[in-house]
DNA sequence: GGGTAATCGAGACGGTACGTCTTGTCTTAGG
DNA sequence: CCTAAGACAAGACGTACCGTCTCGATTACCC
C-alpha cells in the first residue's frame, strides 16, 4: 500500500492562511502552550484533516505560524569593524527579545522544541541558523582583517556571543537587555584578565 | 471557606519516594512529555489524588521528580588559579550535561518551564541560582586576587561563560562537549583581539 | 485472629444522633441517590470510621437514618367493619406516600434495595413486615366475622391490595392518590364481574 | 452559542451494537448497579466520548442496552373470555419475571429509575406503557361485552390487577409465582366478599 | 483516682469511576 | 480528489467517594 504524498498544487491557498493567522491570533490569546489544532481548525473554518495533512505535526504547525511573524535581523552591517557591525546586529537581536509578544513566542517555540526533534531542528533550520552563518561570514572577514584572532573556532565563537542572550532568555534569572550587548562585546573582545598591570598570583593557603 | 493545606507530618515517607523514583524511570522511558500523572500513580502503585494533595501542578511533580537525580556540581574547588577551578567545574557541569539521559530531563524541564512561569522560578532557584551563586563568590576571589579584571559586572561574566553550553543544549546545533570548556576559557579569558601582531584596519571598499 | 465487634455499651450517642439527623437532612437537599458517607460524616463533624464501625453499609446508614422518619400506620382500627377499617389504614398510608419528601425517602430506599440485598431485607423486615402483619391479623378477624371468603390466601389479598399503591409509586405513572383507596377497596370487595344483570358472553368471530 | 445536537446519520452502528451487548454482557456479569460506563467502553473498544455522546445518562444506556433484552408479551389473545385472555397474559409476564436474569435486570432498571427521573420516564414508556394499553384494550372490549363492571376505572383496574406482582418483584417479601396469577384473578373477579352465605357482621362492642 | 483500652475526630491512603478534553485517524457529503 | 465537518478510539485530565488505615486526643471503665 503505497501513500500518495498530497500534491502541493491543488492545495487550498486560502484555508493554508487562514491557518497561519489563526495560529498566530490564538497564540497571543490562550498562549502558546494551550495552542491545539483543534482550536486553529474550528476558529480557521477548517478541517482538521487539512492541518495533518500539510504539517507533520503541531509543533511545524506553529513553527510556520510564527515563523511568519518571526522576523529576526539575519544580514549583518559591514562598517569595516567587526565590533561595531556585531554591536549593531546584536542590539537588533535583543531588541527583539525583549518585545514581551516576541519573547512569549520564541521562548514557547523553543521551549516545544524541546520535546519535539523535529521542531527542534526546523527551528534551527529556519530560526537560527541563517543568523549564525551571516555572523560566521562576518567573523570570517574579520579575521581576514585581522580584527579577530585566529586561532579560536568561529562556531565556539558564536555560541559564547550569543549564549548569553540565550541564558537570560531561557533561564530567566533576569530579562535580556540591550545593554548586555557592549558587556558581552568587551568582555569577549577584551578578555578577563587584568589588563594593565602584572598580576602576581596570590599564595593561597587553604583549609 | 478556608481550605486548609495538607498536613506534612501525615504525609507518607515511601509513597512520595515511590512517586518520585517513579516519575524519574518513566521520564527516561517515555520522555520528559509523554510523562503522565496516570502513568506515575499507576507504576507507583499510588492513588493520583495523593500526588494532587501534595504537589500543585504537573510541572511541580516533575520538577522535584527531577531534582532529585539532577546533581549537578555546585562548589567550586579553590586552588588559586581561578581558570584551573573554572575548568574544573565546568567539565564536571558538561560533563553531566553529555549525559543521554540528563541531557532529556533537564532539556525538557527548561522546555516546560518556558510555559509554566512557577516551575521556571523554581527551576532556576533550585537548579541554577547555587551553582551561578558559588561561581560569583569564585570570581569575586579571582578579582581580590588580580586574576580577574575589575570593570566588569559578574553576573554577566557568568552568563557569558555558560551561556555556551546553553546554547548548545537548547537549541541544539550540536551537543555540548568537553572540549567546548577549554575554548570558551581561552576566548573569555584571553579575549578575541589578535594577541601579539599589530592590528591595522583594513580599508573596506564595499557597500 | 479475633476481631472483636465494638462494644456497644460505649458508643457515644451524640455522633450516632448527628449522622442521622445529617443523613436526613443531606437526604432532602442533595437527594437521596447522591447521599454519601463523606458528606455525612463531614457535616456531622464526625470520622469517616465512626460510620463504618456502627454500619454495615451505606444502605444500612441511609436506612437507619431515614426510618427514624418514616413513621408509616402499623396499627389497624378495629370498628367491625373490615372495610371500614381498610379503608382507614390505607388512606393513612397514601397520606404519607404522597408527601414529597416521604415520597422521595421511600421511593430512594426501595430503589436502592434493587441492588443491596441485604438492604432490601431489612427494609421489608423494619418498613414493610409489620404493616403486612397488622392487616392479616384485621383480615383473620375479618374472615372470623364472615366479612370476608375463607377461600384466598390472605398473602396474596394484602398483596393485591396494597400492589396498586407501590405500583403508581414506583413505576411512576401517576402519583398514588387517596380516592385510590376507595376505587381499590370497591373492586376488591365487590370483584369485577358485572353486578345484577346476567352476562352473555358475546360470540366472537375474530382471529 | 449553540450546541448543535449530534447528527445521527453519522453515527457508528457498530459501535452502538458493540456498546448495548458489552452493556447486557456486564450486567449479566457483574450485576447492575456496578455496571459502569468505563467498563463498557473498554470491553467495548469504543471511546468514552462516544456513549457520552450519544445517550444523555448513565440510566440511559443501560435502559436502550437492556430493553434489547427485554421482550415482556404486549399483545393480548382474544378468546372471547377476559379471565381467560388475562390468565394466559398475565402467565406469560410473571413468567418472565421468574427468570433470574431478567428479575436481575428488571428490578435493577426500576430501582436505579427511583432516582431518575428522566430514566423513569423512559422505562415507563417503553416498558410498562404499551402493556397497560394493551391491557386497556382488552378491558374495555369485556366491558362491552359485559363480562366486566362499567362502573369502575380501568386504570385502577390495571393497577390493582398488575400492582401484585410488582409487589413481590419489589418488595421481595417473596417471589413473583405463576400461581399467583390464579390467586389474582380469583380475588379480582369474584370479589373479597364472601360468596354464596348471607354474611351477618359481628357486633363490635369496642370504642 | 489512675491506668488502660476502646472510641472519637480527622484525614491520608490505594482505588474506581466519573464526565471532560485533546490527539490523530477515519468517514461522510459536497463541490 | 480535496475540502469542511465531525465521529471515532484512545487515553490523560482533575474530582468525588469508596472503604481501610493510621494518628493523637478524649472518654469511660476497671482496678
Amino acid at each position: 500500500m503505497v501513500v500518495s504524498p498530497p500534491d502541493p498544487a491543488r492545495r487550498n491557498e486560502r484555508s493554508r492562511q487562514a491557518i497561519l493567522r489563526v495560529a498566530r491570533e490564538l497564540c497571543v490569546e490562550v498562549g502558546f502552550h494551550k495552542l491545539s489544532i483543534e482550536g486553529i481548525a474550528a476558529r480557521a473554518g477548517v478541517g482538521k484533516q487539512t492541518i495533518y495533512r500539510w504539517w507533520p505535526s503541531k509543533g511545524a504547525v506553529r513553527l510556520e505560524a510564527l515563523g511568519t511573524s518571526i522576523q529576526l535581523p539575519v544580514e549583518f552591517p559591514d562598517s569595516g569593524d567587526v565590533i561595531t557591525d556585531l554591536r549593531a546586529q546584536m542590539r537588533g537581536l535583543v531588541g527583539q527579545f525583549i518585545r514581551p509578544d516576541f519573547m512569549a513566542l520564541y521562548t514557547g517555540l523553543i521551549g516545544a522544541a524541546q520535546s519535539d526533534a523535529e521542531l527542534a531542528h526546523t527551528l534551527f533550520e529556519h530560526g537560527v541558523k541563517m543568523r549564525s552563518e551571516a555572523a560566521r561570514r562576518r567573523l570570517e572577514r574579520a579575521q581576514e582583517d585581522h580584527q579577530l584572532r585566529t586561532d579560536v573556532s568561529l562556531d565556539d565563537v558564536i555560541e559564547l556571543l550569543y549564549g548569553a542572550f540565550y541564558y537570560r532568555l531561557l533561564l530567566r534569572n533576569r530579562p535580556p537587555a540591550v545593554e548586555q550587548v557592549d558587556a558581552v562585546l568587551a568582555i569577549a573582545f577584551e578578555g578577563l584578565q587584568p589588563r594593565p598591570v602584572a598580576r602576581k598570583p596570590r599564595r593561597r593557603s587553604r583549609r
